[in-house]
DNA sequence: ATGAAGATCGCG
DNA sequence: GCGATCTTCATC
């Protein structure tokens, strides 16, 4: 149905841009996770925070450390990091080399349930061949391609969250350092014209507020997500 | 060497 | 609200 569909590809001279500006543009950009099988998992960026240079709450406040480095670098690459030795986050390395800063991808719309999930919990994979009834869809004009038998909700949530993202993309510290471009496990493709259009007839609209879990920069109003979206992490 | 804190999450 | 769980980094 939308084989014919180009998605054009965020190349990093885009990504280098200070990350207070990357940040709201990317939310309805599409984050591709591409695993080693040929799985691809895919997921609408809904919820973003921008981190930099002279930012008490940024990685590379301090100084340059062997865990930071990248993000001292250009923009375009990944930054990957272990939180509370539990969960992983995923930042898309933002603005020039030398200007050390980043874009958290908090939470994700997930495009496709990823087969592993499905594997893991039988309520969420589908019947061949049947043809259930959609539930009711979101309150944005996103809708999956599949039909869930697990409420709506609950799968609109599998990715709310920084943490839990990167659990149901299978993304870990394997991942840092690494360019988002097609030939490599993570890439970024730009808003399709019809998010766009949502974008530009209001029916999609973005709300800027402080970032969440943090001791330090917490007046800084770095963090974007879309309203009214049910995949955020919170709101 | 050592220890304190951490861009989280799910449970109660 | 709390604990899980372990890396990172600053300081001793």
């Amino acid at each position: 149905m939308n084989s014919i569909l180009t998605h054009s590809i965020v190349d990093a001279t885009w990504l280098s841009r200070p990350s207070p500006t990357v940040a709201p543009d990317l939310l309805g950009c599409t984050l591709v996770r591409q695993m080693p099988d040929g799985e691809q998992i895919r997921g609408l960026i809904v919820e973003t925070e921008a981190y930099a240079a002279g930012d008490p709450a940024c990685h590379a406040y301090r100084r340059r450390t062997p865990r930071n480095t990248v993000m001292f670098g250009p923009g375009g690459n990944s930054y990957v990091y272990l939180i509370y030795g539990i969960y992983h986050c995923l930042n898309v390395v933002t603005d020039v080399d030398g200007e050390p800063s980043a874009v958290l991808i908090r939470a994700l719309q997930l495009e496709n349930i990823p087969s592993w999930i499905a594997a893991e919990s039988p309520s969420h994979s589908i019947p061949k061949g049947s043809n259930q009834k959609q539930p009711s869809p979101p309150q944005i004009v996103l809708n999956l391609p599949i039909a869930p038998s697990k409420p709506l909700k609950q799968i609109l949530r599998l990715a709310a969250g920084p943490g839990k993202l990167c659990q149901v993309m299978k993304i870990d510290r394997n991942l840092s350092g690494l360019p988002f471009q097609p030939d490599q496990p993570l890439w970024l493709e730009h808003r399709s014209s019809e998010v766009q259009a949502a974008i530009d007839q209001q029916a999609l609209e973005f709300v800027q507020t402080t970032r969440i879990g943090l001791t330090q920069g917490v007046e800084i109003p770095w963090r974007w997500y879309i309203a009214n979206c049910p995949a955020v992490s919170r709101f």
